[in-house]
DNA sequence: TTGAAAGCGATACCAA
DNA sequence: TTGGTATCGCTTTCAA
């Protein structure tokens, strides 16, 4: 069949038609090969073959079958992260090859700041499930995704999408005061924490903030964590600076560590929500002549290869396995309501870039 | 209504009954606002939040839209290329940039070795567009990926699709007989060859192959360009080692320095197809006290960040850009059917990696 | 401003 | 083994 002379891309009908058998029939080709002679099928496929037929549309059969093979995976806004911190990346892979597993997809959606584009491009995500990981909690599109009525599953805060959302994640918080733990049992006082998204927007300073009302989960929990073992051994939390880097880069980790440097109070330690920041602080130490776990301790979190590489003191926890774990939460799902929340273990790796305060006490 | 007393879940045809309009109007409110009276759309909104109608489908509204605002990347078994090669994930970050733009998601399809389940994940791939990059070029699916009809853009072999697929890319083949001269005219003669995918399969070590007959686009072309500068100077191509890396990662290439450097006729240079294998033998060089641009050259392709801090000689090309390039293309396709086929220039960056060869001739 | 009708392209049950 | 029929959930003219 054409239309208006321009030729009509095949459809099953168009193979049923030129054969004269129904469209069941072409379809059970493709689908269900053992429902027919291999005869009949052979000339179905040679017909469709010849008229150019592209197989079944991938878009109506996932109508019909209610499923489209794809987990939906909201990024922050330019994709810098996802594809920038190595931590992310492991995370990433590790869902891919879950889903890849089960011959699913990965549909990448960069969720835009702007919030009505956001909303768009949620309700326009055909997807089986949604992962989130490092997106920024309250954008508003995040709702929509609750709406969407598809299995969830989340690597941060525990309780942002109810108790019928999967997740999978550590606890920050703890994992945070180990590492200001041990900073403090080291003896340092002049202590600054670089960290990403203690508030929104783009700027890299010194800012001030209740630990206890940060928007993003994880830097809100890691701060407190920090603060847990300030207090807890005795260090009064106002003597600690925030520093907030306008993004998860390295550079704006260097940059960050100006502010904690580049004065005549120097910090002796100084904190970071992640290996990526930290390397950027081991630059700005470098390019000043000092030396790190010496002059100054640093630390980082999550472990990726490079911490090693730069002898970093940080927080390791599962990458490739959490995004694995992640995956195979949302395709196969355990009985067990329990089994559907994890809380995975981290250690403490210290290094060369911590050791123990070499300054008088300034106060 | 509902069914058998389970809920349904609630579908246009939900609201509409409930409200006693048709569809039409439901349908409207959400894709067409300024159709129907403020007042009705938000009456129909209320209604749709208090059933839980999570909005459009986004498989039905595709399928009847014909467009499903996602991009397909197909990608090498196991995802380790694209995930794990900062070039890559550069390529890969321009790309999402150039969709993000059009509100456009990026599927990733995991691409698995298995030729059946391949064309399976293929044919179930709802997208508008496929973008082939850092892909076997010999996997049967390849050949569903053009039936499939839908545009194509090609980084790598620009014949692979036929005219009708656009292209960005480089001209291999004279980027690295730049490479090979360079090494050429520094005076060395004991050269070896690291590359991914000269053969198949999962062996890191020497090869013997016709750099006429590789499998693999990029690394023939590659291969092929150094042999150019190497006859160009009349030395004899059979003395070339080539070897083979099982994979393009950092570790293949130090495990394939290994049989470039654990020999008495030592190489004094060692050409990597990818900065990511040279950054590995610069890593073998090290762990050997060799030193790189004196004991032994080494020069890699991409120019990956990595490759300035350690000094590496290699061929820059654009790597976001190129991602942005090839998004447009499939997204905004120009007219002129020559703009759809880019040629992007590449340069040689002579760093520390590379000097004049210091020992003497051997034979 | 609202609605009726006609698909979009395929799948799956149940008969034949 | 093959075919008929009823959807899957939505969009889009075209009329009213």
């Amino acid at each position: 069949m054409q239309k208006g002379g321009a030729v009509m891309a095949a459809t099953l009908q168009t193979i049923a038609d030129e054969l004269g058998v129904s469209r069941s029939t072409v379809s059970n080709a493709y689908s269900r090969p053992d429902q027919l002679s291999p005869d009949l099928r052979a000339r179905i496929l040679a017909t469709a073959e010849r008229l150019g037929y592209s197989g079944p549309n991938p878009t109506a059969r996932s109508l019909r079958r209610g499923k489209v093979n794809a987990i939906g995976v909201l990024l922050t806004d330019n994709l810098s992260m996802a594809f920038t911190d190595p931590y992310a990346v492991a995370y990433l892979r590790g869902l891919a090859e879950a889903a890849s597993a089960r011959e699913t997809s990965l549909l990448l959606i960069n969720l835009p700041t702007d919030e009505a584009a956001g909303r768009r491009v949620v309700s326009n995500a055909a997807v089986d499930a949604f992962c989130l990981y490092c997106v920024p909690d309250w954008h508003g599109a995040l709702e929509l995704v609750r709406q969407r009525g598809v299995p969830i599953v989340i690597g941060e805060d525990p309780n942002a999408f109810g108790p019928d959302a999967s997740y999978v994640g550590i606890d920050e918080r703890a994992a945070a005061r180990r590492l200001g733990e041990h900073i403090v049992n080291l003896g340092h006082r002049d202590i600054a924490i670089v960290a990403h998204w203690i508030v929104d927007g783009g700027v890299t300073g010194e800012v001030s903030a209740d630990p206890d009302a940060l928007r993003y989960y994880v830097t809100g929990e890691r701060v407190r964590g920090f603060r847990d073992a300030f207090t807890g051994a005795g260090l009064p939390w106002d003597r600690v600076r925030l520093i907030n880097a306008a993004a998860n880069h390295r550079e704006e980790g260097a940059a960050g560590a100006a502010h904690a440097l580049d004065r005549h109070d120097r910090a002796t330690a100084i904190l970071c929500t992640s290996d990526v920041l930290a390397l950027g602080v081991l630059d700005a130490l470098r390019v000043r002549g000092l030396t790190p776990g010496r002059d100054v301790s640093v630390t980082g979190f999550d472990d990726i290869p490079d911490a090693e590489v730069h002898g970093l003191t940080t927080i390791r926890q599962p990458s490739v396995e959490r995004g694995r774990l992640a995956g195979e939460l949302l395709l196969d799902p355990p009985e067990d309501p329990a089994g559907r929340r994890l809380t995975l273990p981290v250690s403490l790796v210290v290094r060369a870039t911590t050791g123990p305060n070499s300054t008088k006490e300034q106060s």
